[in-house]
Order: C-alpha cells, then sequence, then structure tokens
DNA sequence: TTGAATACCATAAAATCCCATGCTATCCCG
DNA sequence: CGGGATAGCATGGGATTTTATGGTATTCAA
C-alpha cells in the first residue's frame, strides 16, 4: 500500500529518487520501475506499479467493447503511460513532457493514496492537502466501519 | 483491541516505545509496526495497524470515483499516514513533523479505543480527560439513550 | 562523432539494527 | 507466606546500513 507522502529533488538529467516505500511496494509485479501518466483530473501525474495496471487491465477486460468509458480508459492511461525503470539506486528519469505537464523543475511531491500514488509540484499540492483536510472532516461521518462494526446505536465514532 | 492507556518516554533520537499490549494487536497485518497519522479532529495522532488502513482502503474503494469526498478520505488519510515498524525492542521512531503537530516532546500518551488508538501529549490528554469527565457528568441524562438499539432492545424498556 | 540515455561510483545524512541495563510483575519453592 | 529467581518490558547508546543525491564513465544510435 502507497502511504506517507515525500518531496525529493529532480536533478539536472530529470532523475528524481523514488521513495523506499514506494519501491517496495511495486516491487511485487515483476518490473523493478513504476508507472507514470498524466493525470484526467488536474496538473499532475498518476502512478502505481505494474501490479496496478493490471488491475486496471482486468477492469478493461470486463466492460463492453463499445463503452465510451472504455475507450477513454484505455486512452487515458494506457497510451498515456511510461515504464520508468529504477537506476541501482531507486531513481527514475522522468520524461520531460511528464515533467512539464505537471509542472516539475526543481522538487516533486510523491503522495501515497493506497493502491496509487500522485506526484505533484510541491507548492500546488499544498492547497490541495489544505482542502482535502478540511472536506475530510466535514464527511466524516461517511468513514464508519460498518462491515466489522459491532451492533450499536447510529451515534459516530465515540471520539471520546 | 487496543485497550487501556500508557505513558512512554520519547528519548533523544526521538523513539518511543509501543506498549505491549498494543504490539500483540497489530501482528495481524503482516507489518510488523503501526501506521499513524495527525487526526483531523485536533492536535493528536492517530493510529492502528495495517488491518485498520485495509479496512479503510475498503470502504473508499466502494465510494464513487469522482465522489470529492473519497478523494479527501485519500488525501488525509493514506497521504499523511506513516508506517513506523518497531525495533527489536518494539519501538518506534516518531517523525518530527508528527511529534511537532502533537506537540510530543518527553512524553507521550497511547489510548487505546478498540479498533485504533490516539497517541496525545499526557498533559493535553490530562485536560481534556477532565472535561470529557465533566461533560459526561453534567449530560448523563443523556447517556441512557446512548446504549440503546434504534429499534428497541427487549430487554430495557421499563414496560410500564 | 555527437548527443542522449544508461550504468557505475562516491558521500553525507538519516534511519535502522544490535547490545546493555534497570525495573517490575510473576512464578516457584521452601 | 516470603523471598529469591525469572521473564518481559521500557529505555539508553553505539555501530551499521540504507537512502537520497551528486558526479563520472560507458554504451548505443543517429
Amino acid at each position: 500500500m502507497f502511504l506517507a507522502t515525500a518531496t525529493n529533488s529532480l536533478d539536472a538529467k530529470g532523475r528524481i529518487s523514488v521513495p523506499a516505500d514506494f519501491r517496495a511496494v511495486v516491487s511485487d509485479g515483476g518490473f523493478e520501475g513504476i508507472v507514470l501518466w498524466p493525470s484526467v483530473h488536474g496538473g499532475f501525474l498518476e502512478g502505481g506499479g505494474m501490479a496496478l495496471l493490471q488491475d486496471y487491465q482486468r477492469l478493461i477486460d470486463n466492460m463492453d467493447p463499445y463503452d465510451d468509458a472504455r475507450m477513454a480508459f484505455e486512452r487515458s492511461i494506457f497510451a498515456e503511460s511510461r515504464r520508468l525503470s529504477f537506476d541501482g539506486t531507486g531513481r527514475v528519469t522522468l520524461p520531460k513532457d511528464l515533467a512539464e505537464y505537471a509542472g516539475l523543475e526543481k522538487q516533486a511531491t510523491f503522495i501515497g493514496l493506497g493502491r496509487r500514488f500522485e506526484v505533484w509540484n510541491p507548492d500546488s499540492y499544498q492547497s490541495q492537502a489544505d482542502a482535502a483536510r478540511l472536506m475530510a472532516r466535514e464527511n466524516k461521518h461517511r468513514l464508519r466501519l460498518v462491515g466489522r462494526a459491532p451492533l450499536r446505536a447510529p451515534s459516530d465514532e465515540p471520539r471520546s
């Protein structure tokens, strides 16, 4: 699972260290590296290991061949994504167009989001994070762990 | 289940012993350590084992992919949380930013809350606990309603 | 041959491992 | 019941390894 956030530097050759925790996660897909693509949600990158891509593949296989969403999916993820392998010390070289798309220059922030991660310009991310925190607080009631929760009155988590 | 509370010391390197009871609980997720994140409810930390995070993962997986709240949760839970593994004697190293967020210096109090736990500055927790007790006393008449199931339980109706 | 991409080496800082010690609760046996 | 042995726990410090990052060499192709 991709967790935590870390900000690392891009060097003159466009190389950047992938956080060690993330490297440990992607080692399962059989490919020593990550996959990155420009996000359809905004000016940042999304990524994961090969295992994630295989999950998406399986998802798409189950969609109707002429479903619009399917084609959008195929185009926006598979067609746009790059396979970047680690060098000896766990860095990848960021293709120029991806760096440009996400506005990455000196540094980049890796954000762990469970199954996948995102790569942001550090400054742009800050405001995102603040907004997310606010919204999470306002919607906290939706995070109840109903699956394994014992039978109890519908009051909120006993945050005492 | 995380139960009871314990106060342990932070050493010069930022290490702190996780209460032995808690260590026994988290061993299930396959990862020998805990996960901690800054609470959105106040200046303290929340934590649990990997199993708890997997529960959240499952919950989020079932939300609409385009739901704004979903992204907010991903960002405020996965992105903010840290995976801290035990050393040989059951300690973890508290990242500086987390310690700072919760105002932890010499000591920290672990509070078991069943499925998860919290980590507080001992002083803050004390005053918070006092306030909670006071509020509980002032509102004790409301407590009668809390334990009750929404559709009335067979045992607790006075049945005049 | 020149440029770009890739592999290899070096280093400082940070995280991790490993061993030692005092304390406390528990057990066991007289 | 008592007192010593024992095991588990919290804590301290030094040694070792990993990580992030910079630079240099080498390969490959145009």
